[in-house]
DNA sequence: ATTGTTGCAAAGGGTTTGCACGTAA
DNA sequence: TTACGTGCAAACCCTTTGCAACAAT
């Protein structure tokens, strides 16, 4: 545990908005300023495998990490394309039914909410149009 | 529509495998010699929008493409990345307990299946370990 | 004729890797 | 000490874009 990766873990746990690698440089750039994009990668990566940390790969965006490793789905801002989580999401699946509408062996599934955020939900409301996705389309797919 | 843009609508509706970009490069090459990749991009882009294709963004792989446009779930092989299908999936999603779960307003909902392809399935049976994904890992996301 | 489409090549972006140096255990 | 982690830069992969030539209506 280096102090590279004590600081990437800090500031990744202290917040709740779900960052990208680039946010996480960005973050930690002050306390180390001779740091590489490179090192936040490798970080992250190995933080995840010890479960310290999740990542977060919605679908055609940029991957984001999470520093609550904590079991919980995400929804992501169709608008802005923030993240927000979703605790205890009421979705079953029934696995008997699974058997019978593939021939695959489901071992597991990755559920993503898509909706507006608060401040987003706003916008809409007064009646303005959509902002521009902060990344990509992410529009069409399914 | 143009000739290009048939043949790579042939090629699509003409298999069930959820071919990439550049699988389908391929497939009608021998058809359109002169053909770009970019060409391939710019009409399943084009498709999409006219509803004849859908795009299959599974996270954190490339993008994969299907000729299929009815509704309907995916299942990624955990062992070589086939995506599969799954029909009627037996899902259910509160909306009022969602309502609860996050202050985002909730439109819409993306779910994918994770597990093994007959084939897969069946090495894994008989003991041996998983063959390499096939495009980048795949692995550890929530 | 007019609008949309192609091929090419180059740019783009996010992520990963090779390597020599540095540092935690 | 010795394996592991770092910084840097370059490589990578997939996808998108600018542009001039071209084909569809």
């Amino acid at each position: 545990m280096t102090r590279q990766r004590r600081i990437i873990l800090d500031a990744l746990e202290s917040v709740r908005t779900h960052p990208t690698a680039e946010d996480i440089y960005r973050m930690v750039r002050p306390r180390l300023q001779r740091l590489s994009l490179a090192t936040v990668y490798r970080n992250l990566e190995v933080l995840c495998e010890q479960g310290l940390a999740r990542k977060i790969e919605t679908a055609g965006t940029t991957r984001r990490y999470d520093g609550d490793a904590s079991e919980h789905y995400h929804v992501r801002c169709l608008g802005c394309g923030a993240i927000g989580d979703v605790r205890k999401a009421p979705v079953s699946v029934s696995r008997t039914g699974l058997a019978r509408a593939t021939d695959f062996q489901i071992v597991g599934h990755r559920l993503e909410f898509l909706g507006y955020c608060p401040s987003c939900k706003g916008r809409r409301r007064r009646g303005a149009r959509d902002a521009p996705a902060r990344r990509r389309s992410g529009g069409g797919d399914v």
